[in-house]
DNA sequence: GTCTATACTTCGATAGAC
DNA sequence: GTCTATCGAAGTATAGAC
């Protein structure tokens, strides 16, 4: 079966749009810049996609859908609520690695308040968030975890690793100035810091507290 | 002692341009909306500060130094490695707390790379990272902390505190929608969570891991 | 599907009066 | 210190030919 004919045009405008909000917001991207990095003419775009919001809308979507795909199956395993969390890390560690331009688009996208989120990608943002509640929910029942606010919960293991690699420039820029000297990270070292410090937040008991 | 004499209208543009900054990002914001803002006319802005970008740098600078003098303060005091830690995080939600706009402006700038930051700024901020850094090192040395990247431990910090805060608007949004329901979390819980994963994440040994 | 041409708006920044 | 008026560039979006 032939996959459905999608013209070439239409994803180069996905791809250059993506950059083009990433770099620069929602509000100062340009349509005529997209085009240019597309080399595309500017009334393509609004052939292919009603307006920009619309073409914005569409980028978030083709990321998180998979995602969140990806996500759910890791929750559907026969595994321990805490070989669960492991895996949704290096997924996640996996997916920003992959998609380098989608933590750019998200973090200005909530620093405005979510305004050009509708609410079909609230309901994709918010499938991911309920899949790990529902991990960290099976882990308490299990004895595994410690019961914690979801929220809090969620971001802090999203937190580190978004602020991580959305301060990758600035560090690099600081080690240049020598305000810093900072050794390289490599994936492993990040997805196995991750996995350790949510574990340790979740953990039933310790002797710290 | 009189204070030095400042006008009314540059603080008010200075107030005026954080929101502007905070709600639609350096590039996007419009010096005329600015202005508007301010109740100020727009050559007002060009009499006061050179350019947009002198703007936006004098707003960093004045959110940046008196921070960074509190961790500083902090550091200073004559208690253990773990309290002063409890005492940064304490200290930073207060500031995020008390300073609304300057996460999202953080955040917009860092998902450019940092771009508009220039060689001072780039110090302000390098200031509160080697202070928590010495915090931590101090901590090894008393066999209180377990050895950590310094960038991994600061943004582990950091990341949830940031990612708590900025995603507020779509948490609501998300709760109203009945996507998903979230307690509400006050000032202290927030602290006693960021403190208490903090601590699990250096400890020197639990038995999770 | 792809183009040119253009209508209309808003932008950063400046000149110059008071 | 504060204003009005304005320039030139760039913005989103559309009309209409091919």
């Amino acid at each position: 079966m032939a996959p459905p004919r999608r013209p070439a045009s239409r994803d180069r405008i996905l791809e250059a749009a993506s950059a083009e909000f990433a770099a620069r917001g929602f509000a100062a991207a340009g349509v005529d810049r997209i085009a240019r990095r597309a080399r595309v003419n500017k009334a393509m775009i609004y052939y292919h996609f009603d307006n920009k919001l619309a073409l914005y809308t569409a980028i978030l979507r083709e990321v998180y859908l998979p995602v969140g795909d990806r996500v759910v199956s890791i929750a559907a395993c026969h595994v321990s609520a805490r070989a669960k969390l492991d895996g949704v890390v290096e997924a996640l560690v996996e997916a920003t690695g992959e998609h380098p331009l989608f933590l750019p688009i998200l973090m200005r996208e909530l620093a405005e308040g979510g305004r050009h989120l509708g609410q079909d990608t609230l309901q994709l943002m918010g499938r991911i968030f309920g899949v790990v509640s529902g991990i960290i929910a099976e882990g308490v029942d299990q004895g595994e975890f410690v019961p914690m606010h979801p929220a809090l919960a969620y971001f802090s293991l999203l937190g580190p690793l978004v602020m991580f690699r959305m301060s990758a420039p600035v560090r690099e820029r600081m080690t240049k100035l020598g305000i810093a000297q900072l050794p390289d990270v490599d994936r492993n070292m990040l997805v196995n810091h991750l996995q350790a410090t949510a574990r340790r937040m979740l953990a039933r008991s310790t002797d710290v507290d």
